[in-house]
DNA sequence: TATTGTTATACTCTATAACTATA
DNA sequence: TATAGTTATAGAGTATAACAATA
Protein backbone atom coordinates (compact mmCIF):
# COMPACT_ATOMS: atom_id res chain seq x y z
CA UNK A 1 0.00 0.00 0.00
CA UNK A 2 2.73 2.22 1.05
CA UNK A 3 4.67 1.56 -2.26
CA UNK A 4 2.00 2.65 -3.97
CA UNK A 5 1.67 6.00 -2.00
CA UNK A 6 5.60 5.72 -2.77
CA UNK A 7 5.33 5.40 -6.52
CA UNK A 8 2.37 7.96 -6.90
CA UNK A 9 3.86 10.31 -5.39
CA UNK A 10 7.32 9.89 -7.25
CA UNK A 11 5.08 10.51 -10.49
CA UNK A 12 3.68 13.75 -8.99
CA UNK A 13 6.84 14.86 -7.93
CA UNK A 14 8.74 14.44 -11.13
CA UNK A 15 5.44 16.08 -12.73
CA UNK A 16 6.35 19.22 -9.88
CA UNK A 17 10.20 19.27 -11.04
CA UNK A 18 10.50 19.09 -14.89
CA UNK A 19 11.37 22.43 -16.13
CA UNK A 20 8.41 23.20 -18.43
CA UNK A 21 6.84 23.81 -14.62
CA UNK A 22 8.69 25.26 -12.62
CA UNK A 23 9.23 27.62 -15.75
CA UNK A 24 5.66 27.90 -16.38
CA UNK A 25 5.19 29.02 -12.72
CA UNK A 26 7.88 31.42 -12.77
CA UNK A 27 6.73 33.16 -15.81
CA UNK A 28 2.98 33.40 -14.36
CA UNK A 29 4.31 34.45 -10.81
CA UNK A 30 6.85 37.53 -12.19
CA UNK A 31 4.98 38.47 -15.50
CA UNK A 32 4.51 42.57 -14.98
CA UNK A 33 6.83 42.67 -12.29
CA UNK A 34 9.85 44.53 -14.12
CA UNK A 35 12.88 42.50 -15.90
CA UNK A 36 14.45 42.17 -12.55
CA UNK A 37 12.31 39.76 -11.26
CA UNK A 38 12.46 36.40 -12.86
CA UNK A 39 13.14 32.85 -12.01
CA UNK A 40 16.60 33.82 -10.83
CA UNK A 41 16.11 36.80 -9.03
CA UNK A 42 13.07 35.76 -7.28
CA UNK A 43 14.64 33.62 -4.43
CA UNK A 44 16.83 36.40 -3.20
CA UNK A 45 13.75 39.36 -3.07
CA UNK A 46 11.62 35.99 -0.65
CA UNK A 47 14.84 35.14 1.09
CA UNK A 48 15.61 38.83 2.05
CA UNK A 49 12.16 39.17 3.16
CA UNK A 50 12.07 36.06 5.11
CA UNK A 51 15.04 36.49 7.45
CA UNK A 52 15.78 40.28 6.87
CA UNK A 53 19.41 41.81 5.79
CA UNK A 54 22.13 39.60 4.97
CA UNK A 55 25.44 39.86 3.68
CA UNK A 56 25.86 38.33 -0.02
CA UNK A 57 27.82 35.57 1.77
CA UNK A 58 25.07 34.24 4.11
CA UNK A 59 22.08 34.76 1.41
CA UNK A 60 24.22 32.26 -0.96
CA UNK A 61 24.54 29.78 1.62
CA UNK A 62 20.70 29.87 2.12
CA UNK A 63 19.56 30.50 -1.74
CA UNK A 64 22.61 27.23 -2.91
CA UNK A 65 24.32 29.48 -5.16
CA UNK A 66 28.04 30.38 -4.98
CA UNK A 67 28.68 34.23 -3.85
CA UNK A 68 29.09 35.24 -7.52
CA UNK A 69 25.48 34.42 -8.60
CA UNK A 70 24.38 36.42 -5.07
CA UNK A 71 26.44 39.60 -6.44
CA UNK A 72 25.42 39.79 -10.04
CA UNK A 73 21.88 38.82 -8.92
CA UNK A 74 21.62 41.69 -6.29
CA UNK A 75 23.52 43.81 -8.80
CA UNK A 76 20.30 43.76 -11.13
CA UNK A 77 17.63 43.94 -8.16
CA UNK A 78 19.55 46.94 -7.24
CA UNK A 79 19.75 48.18 -10.38
CA UNK A 80 15.69 48.36 -10.48
CA UNK A 81 15.50 49.47 -7.13
CA UNK A 82 14.25 46.69 -5.14
CA UNK A 83 17.30 45.96 -3.18
CA UNK A 84 19.79 48.44 -1.86
CA UNK A 85 23.61 47.79 -0.66
CA UNK A 86 24.48 48.85 3.10
CA UNK A 87 27.81 48.95 4.97
CA UNK A 88 27.86 45.82 7.39
CA UNK A 89 28.52 47.65 11.14
CA UNK A 90 29.61 44.83 12.88
CA UNK A 91 32.23 44.09 9.21
CA UNK A 92 33.71 46.63 7.26
CA UNK A 93 34.47 44.27 4.89
CA UNK A 94 30.49 42.66 3.91
CA UNK A 95 27.93 44.65 3.04
CA UNK A 96 24.19 43.88 3.84
CA UNK A 97 21.39 43.96 1.46
CA UNK A 98 18.24 45.60 2.05
CA UNK A 99 15.37 45.46 0.35
CA UNK A 100 13.57 48.90 -0.14
CA UNK A 101 10.13 49.51 -0.02
CA UNK A 102 9.46 49.15 -3.72
CA UNK A 103 11.20 46.18 -2.96
CA UNK A 104 9.18 44.85 -0.05
CA UNK A 105 5.94 45.61 -2.06
CA UNK A 106 7.54 43.57 -4.99
CA UNK A 107 7.74 40.79 -2.43
CA UNK A 108 3.89 40.86 -0.81
CA UNK A 109 2.55 40.75 -4.56
CA UNK A 110 4.75 38.38 -5.76
CA UNK A 111 3.33 36.23 -2.43
CA UNK A 112 -0.23 37.43 -3.17
CA UNK A 113 -0.21 36.12 -6.27
CA UNK A 114 0.86 32.69 -5.66
CA UNK A 115 -0.97 32.59 -2.54
CA UNK A 116 -3.93 33.20 -4.66
CA UNK A 117 -3.47 31.08 -7.38
CA UNK A 118 -2.58 28.55 -5.13
CA UNK A 119 -6.09 29.26 -3.19
CA UNK A 120 -7.64 28.85 -6.35
CA UNK A 121 -6.83 25.85 -6.56
CA UNK A 122 -7.87 24.26 -3.52
CA UNK A 123 -11.73 26.17 -3.53
CA UNK A 124 -13.20 23.06 -5.09
CA UNK A 125 -11.72 20.79 -2.74
CA UNK A 126 -13.72 19.28 0.30
CA UNK A 127 -13.58 21.35 3.63
CA UNK A 128 -10.44 20.69 5.84
CA UNK A 129 -8.66 19.02 2.83
CA UNK A 130 -6.64 21.75 2.33
CA UNK A 131 -5.15 22.10 5.68
CA UNK A 132 -4.65 18.40 5.74
CA UNK A 133 -2.61 18.35 2.23
CA UNK A 134 -0.88 21.81 3.98
CA UNK A 135 0.03 19.74 7.31
CA UNK A 136 1.35 16.70 5.15
CA UNK A 137 2.64 18.69 2.34
CA UNK A 138 4.94 20.41 4.74
CA UNK A 139 6.06 17.16 6.97
CA UNK A 140 6.67 15.87 3.47
CA UNK A 141 9.28 18.44 2.83
CA UNK A 142 10.89 18.76 6.29
CA UNK A 143 11.76 14.73 6.80
CA UNK A 144 10.97 13.78 3.16
CA UNK A 145 13.69 12.59 0.62
CA UNK A 146 15.13 15.89 0.53
CA UNK A 147 17.02 16.55 3.46
CA UNK B 1 -8.35 29.00 6.87
CA UNK B 2 -7.41 28.37 3.53
CA UNK B 3 -5.21 31.34 2.94
CA UNK B 4 -3.24 30.04 5.49
CA UNK B 5 -3.29 27.05 3.93
CA UNK B 6 -2.38 28.68 1.17
CA UNK B 7 0.45 30.27 2.95
CA UNK B 8 2.07 27.23 3.87
CA UNK B 9 1.78 24.95 0.64
CA UNK B 10 3.68 28.22 -0.98
CA UNK B 11 6.41 28.41 1.35
CA UNK B 12 6.47 24.39 1.18
CA UNK B 13 6.55 24.92 -2.38
CA UNK B 14 9.45 27.39 -2.47
CA UNK B 15 11.89 24.78 -0.71
CA UNK B 16 10.82 21.98 -3.24
CA UNK B 17 11.78 24.12 -6.26
CA UNK B 18 14.96 25.89 -5.00
CA UNK B 19 17.69 24.75 -6.95
CA UNK B 20 19.89 23.11 -3.85
CA UNK B 21 16.81 21.14 -3.18
CA UNK B 22 16.44 19.71 -6.95
CA UNK B 23 20.18 19.40 -7.39
CA UNK B 24 20.70 17.37 -4.24
CA UNK B 25 17.53 14.78 -5.13
CA UNK B 26 18.99 14.30 -8.62
CA UNK B 27 22.51 13.74 -7.50
CA UNK B 28 21.89 11.41 -4.68
CA UNK B 29 19.11 9.32 -7.33
CA UNK B 30 21.63 9.29 -10.15
CA UNK B 31 24.78 8.37 -8.42
CA UNK B 32 26.73 5.68 -9.51
CA UNK B 33 24.41 5.25 -12.53
CA UNK B 34 27.20 6.37 -15.30
CA UNK B 35 28.10 9.91 -16.38
CA UNK B 36 25.53 10.03 -18.49
CA UNK B 37 22.41 9.71 -16.47
CA UNK B 38 22.16 13.29 -14.74
CA UNK B 39 19.32 15.69 -14.08
CA UNK B 40 19.45 16.59 -17.75
CA UNK B 41 19.10 13.19 -19.08
CA UNK B 42 16.68 11.66 -16.27
CA UNK B 43 13.79 12.49 -17.74
CA UNK B 44 14.29 11.24 -21.13
CA UNK B 45 14.65 7.82 -19.40
CA UNK B 46 11.70 8.49 -17.44
CA UNK B 47 9.49 9.46 -20.42
CA UNK B 48 10.63 6.70 -22.63
CA UNK B 49 10.09 4.23 -20.01
CA UNK B 50 6.71 5.66 -19.15
CA UNK B 51 5.42 6.08 -23.02
CA UNK B 52 7.67 3.28 -25.06
CA UNK B 53 9.46 4.68 -28.39
CA UNK B 54 9.11 7.81 -29.28
CA UNK B 55 10.39 10.29 -31.59
CA UNK B 56 12.89 13.51 -30.49
CA UNK B 57 9.96 15.81 -31.76
CA UNK B 58 7.15 13.74 -29.46
CA UNK B 59 9.81 13.79 -26.57
CA UNK B 60 10.59 17.61 -26.89
CA UNK B 61 6.89 18.23 -26.52
CA UNK B 62 6.58 16.12 -23.31
CA UNK B 63 10.17 17.24 -21.95
CA UNK B 64 9.55 20.67 -22.54
CA UNK B 65 12.32 20.64 -24.32
CA UNK B 66 13.50 22.20 -28.22
CA UNK B 67 14.44 19.42 -30.25
CA UNK B 68 17.56 20.54 -30.91
CA UNK B 69 17.98 19.79 -26.72
CA UNK B 70 16.28 16.12 -27.05
CA UNK B 71 19.29 15.14 -30.20
CA UNK B 72 22.09 16.32 -27.91
CA UNK B 73 20.86 14.24 -24.17
CA UNK B 74 19.99 11.39 -26.70
CA UNK B 75 23.48 11.41 -28.10
CA UNK B 76 24.72 11.00 -24.39
CA UNK B 77 22.26 8.44 -23.75
CA UNK B 78 23.12 6.84 -26.99
CA UNK B 79 27.18 6.90 -26.58
CA UNK B 80 26.23 5.22 -22.78
CA UNK B 81 24.29 2.34 -24.54
CA UNK B 82 21.36 3.38 -22.49
CA UNK B 83 19.06 4.90 -26.16
CA UNK B 84 19.52 3.52 -29.54
CA UNK B 85 17.80 5.17 -32.66
CA UNK B 86 15.57 2.82 -34.41
CA UNK B 87 13.75 4.30 -37.93
CA UNK B 88 10.57 4.60 -37.47
CA UNK B 89 8.44 2.45 -40.12
CA UNK B 90 5.62 5.12 -40.59
CA UNK B 91 7.95 8.29 -41.38
CA UNK B 92 11.32 8.04 -42.60
CA UNK B 93 12.29 11.64 -41.73
CA UNK B 94 11.69 10.19 -38.53
CA UNK B 95 14.05 7.96 -35.99
CA UNK B 96 12.80 6.21 -32.62
CA UNK B 97 13.93 6.75 -29.63
CA UNK B 98 14.28 3.46 -27.41
CA UNK B 99 15.51 2.14 -24.06
CA UNK B 100 18.12 -0.78 -24.54
CA UNK B 101 18.11 -3.59 -22.01
CA UNK B 102 20.63 -1.21 -20.43
CA UNK B 103 18.42 1.83 -20.12
CA UNK B 104 15.61 -0.04 -18.88
CA UNK B 105 17.22 -1.48 -15.94
CA UNK B 106 18.41 2.11 -15.20
CA UNK B 107 15.05 3.45 -15.09
CA UNK B 108 14.09 0.47 -13.08
CA UNK B 109 16.96 1.08 -10.63
CA UNK B 110 16.71 4.97 -10.66
CA UNK B 111 12.53 4.74 -10.07
CA UNK B 112 13.32 2.09 -6.98
CA UNK B 113 15.41 4.41 -5.73
CA UNK B 114 13.79 7.36 -5.52
CA UNK B 115 10.28 4.86 -4.32
CA UNK B 116 12.37 3.87 -1.76
CA UNK B 117 13.34 7.09 -0.28
CA UNK B 118 10.12 8.18 -0.05
CA UNK B 119 8.63 4.96 1.50
CA UNK B 120 11.87 5.87 3.93
CA UNK B 121 10.61 9.44 4.69
CA UNK B 122 6.64 7.84 5.27
CA UNK B 123 7.30 5.02 7.25
CA UNK B 124 7.14 7.12 10.30
CA UNK B 125 3.66 8.47 9.01
CA UNK B 126 0.13 7.49 10.98
CA UNK B 127 -1.53 4.54 8.96
CA UNK B 128 -3.41 5.77 6.10
CA UNK B 129 -1.74 9.18 5.74
CA UNK B 130 1.01 8.70 3.54
CA UNK B 131 -2.38 7.25 1.10
CA UNK B 132 -4.16 10.17 1.42
CA UNK B 133 -1.14 12.26 1.03
CA UNK B 134 -0.18 10.94 -2.23
CA UNK B 135 -3.91 11.20 -3.36
CA UNK B 136 -3.77 14.71 -2.34
CA UNK B 137 -0.33 15.53 -4.23
CA UNK B 138 -1.94 14.15 -7.11
CA UNK B 139 -4.94 15.73 -6.90
CA UNK B 140 -2.96 19.42 -6.40
CA UNK B 141 -0.31 18.32 -9.41
CA UNK B 142 -3.25 17.99 -11.96
CA UNK B 143 -5.48 21.12 -11.08
CA UNK B 144 -3.17 22.96 -9.12
CA UNK B 145 -1.71 26.48 -9.85
CA UNK B 146 0.66 24.55 -12.79
CA UNK B 147 -1.63 24.28 -15.04
C1' DT C 1 5.20 23.84 -48.51
C1' DA C 2 5.81 21.71 -43.91
C1' DT C 3 8.23 18.77 -40.74
C1' DT C 4 12.13 15.57 -39.23
C1' DG C 5 16.84 15.16 -37.09
C1' DT C 6 21.01 17.38 -36.81
C1' DT C 7 24.52 20.94 -36.39
C1' DA C 8 26.53 25.76 -35.83
C1' DT C 9 25.81 30.02 -33.55
C1' DA C 10 24.75 33.34 -30.01
C1' DC C 11 23.15 33.88 -25.49
C1' DT C 12 22.58 32.98 -20.54
C1' DC C 13 23.86 31.29 -16.24
C1' DT C 14 27.20 29.00 -13.36
C1' DA C 15 31.48 28.01 -10.63
C1' DT C 16 36.39 28.96 -10.37
C1' DA C 17 40.03 31.89 -9.78
C1' DA C 18 42.08 36.27 -9.03
C1' DC C 19 41.91 40.78 -6.99
C1' DT C 20 41.45 44.32 -3.13
C1' DA C 21 39.97 45.40 1.51
C1' DT C 22 39.21 44.04 6.10
C1' DA C 23 39.13 40.44 10.17
C1' DT D 1 46.17 33.77 7.20
C1' DA D 2 41.27 33.77 6.26
C1' DT D 3 37.09 35.83 4.61
C1' DA D 4 34.17 39.70 2.36
C1' DG D 5 32.60 41.47 -2.27
C1' DT D 6 33.56 41.94 -6.96
C1' DT D 7 35.06 40.90 -11.64
C1' DA D 8 37.02 38.12 -15.61
C1' DT D 9 37.16 33.65 -17.51
C1' DA D 10 35.86 29.15 -18.96
C1' DG D 11 32.45 25.64 -19.10
C1' DA D 12 27.81 23.83 -19.74
C1' DG D 13 23.19 24.34 -21.20
C1' DT D 14 19.59 26.45 -24.03
C1' DA D 15 16.96 28.31 -28.09
C1' DT D 16 17.36 29.98 -32.79
C1' DA D 17 18.40 29.40 -37.35
C1' DA D 18 20.01 26.80 -41.06
C1' DC D 19 20.71 22.43 -43.52
C1' DA D 20 19.37 18.05 -46.24
C1' DA D 21 15.87 14.43 -46.38
C1' DT D 22 11.19 13.13 -46.44
C1' DA D 23 5.98 14.07 -45.96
Amino acid sequence: MEDDAGRQIAEALGTLLKRATRARLHRTLTEGMGEAVDELTYPLLSALARTGPRSAAELARDVGLDRSGVTRRASRLEDAGLVRREPDPSDRRAALLVLTDHGRRTVEALRRRLADRIAASLSSWPPGEAETFARHLRRFIADGPFT
